[in-house]
DNA sequence: GTTGATATCTTACATTCTAAGATATAAGGT
DNA sequence: ACCTTATATCTTAGAATGTAAGATATCAAC
């Protein structure tokens, strides 16, 4: 294979994984019954510790009337837990239950033994290199990012020409 | 750092770099005015020329009666085009108009040369290492998804995976 | 204590999805 | 040819979830 279409098919294989990585989580969505935002809210939660709904709302983009509607669902569903921030009363810290482990846990272990099996025939240094590599493209992605919200924004079209 | 932590590193770079992949695709959406499902729905168009409105709905797991949506609108956004079967008078085969390379090339750009200026520094080698290691990782993922739909309790609804 | 900033929630409305059924066409048996 | 059943798309009604704007409570500074 030349390097120019080694390059077009790693591309594609780039795209076709991220969409695998998206579709797992909607079908872990669908499985423990919330949607997809609430889980990736779900994530942030669990990753960043306690965290405010404001700060949920900036992290994920959502409005905070929406980020409402998101921990109201994740709380009826007995996932998550609102607090009241010790010196700001205005806060609202939102944590994790224990019921997330317990449910979600096994839900992604088939991905987490999928990507082990094919992980673990590789060398430290393999690994070392594909952590590598990932990182690089996540900032690269990150920067492409901001690149194409810098933008001129050209001229202010509606979004779909009027019914 | 040690083989189990390098793992978990990793885990965490293909999720957060798949995130940024999501991310990316939501900005260039927002960019032309459509939404992420639409523009989900026109890479397939795209990608695998023209297609019946039904293959679309069964590859996206959307319902016919959201295709019939999306199509909609991609039409009256001109990124797309409906037309009729030859022989099965009941399909609707649906096409992609010059205008999606038109306007879409330019807002892949920024995501594109970011690839780009991470792969470049690359043997041929390594890429092809790294495009077997996606295509891996790709078919382990796939793999997971069967697994875990296949052990869910009700009738499962599942994208890519119908025929 | 008053004023303005901040954090969250509420409300009204828009968008887009599903489910069910309508419509049109196809295909096969009689 | 006719009738029945299957298929492909569209239509409709209702649910879910998002935004925008404003209400409410609290904080912070003067």
């Amino acid at each position: 294979m030349s390097r120019d279409a080694l390059i077009v098919a790693l591309n594609r294989a780039m795209r076709d994984a991220s969409g695998q990585g998206v579709l797992y989580s909607q079908t872990v969505a669908e499985r423990i019954g919330i949607n997809s935002t609430d889980l990736e809210c779900l994530d942030f939660i669990v990753l960043r510790g306690p965290i405010s709904a404001g700060e949920l709302a900036a992290v994920t983009g959502l409005t905070t009337g929406a980020i409402t509607g998101v921990i109201d669902r994740l709380e009826r569903a007995g996932f998550a837990r609102r607090d009241r921030h010790g010196s700001d009363r205005r806060k609202v810290l939102v944590q994790a239950m224990p019921a997330v482990k317990r449910r979600l846990g096994p839900l992604f272990q088939p991905m987490e033994r999928g990507a082990m099996s094919v992980l673990s025939k590789y060398s430290d240094k393999e690994l070392a290199f594909l952590l590598d590599v990932f990182s690089r493209l996540s900032e690269a992605a990150a920067t492409a990012i901001t690149e194409l919200n810098t933008r001129a924004k050209g001229p202010t079209k509606s979004r779909y020409t009027r019914k």
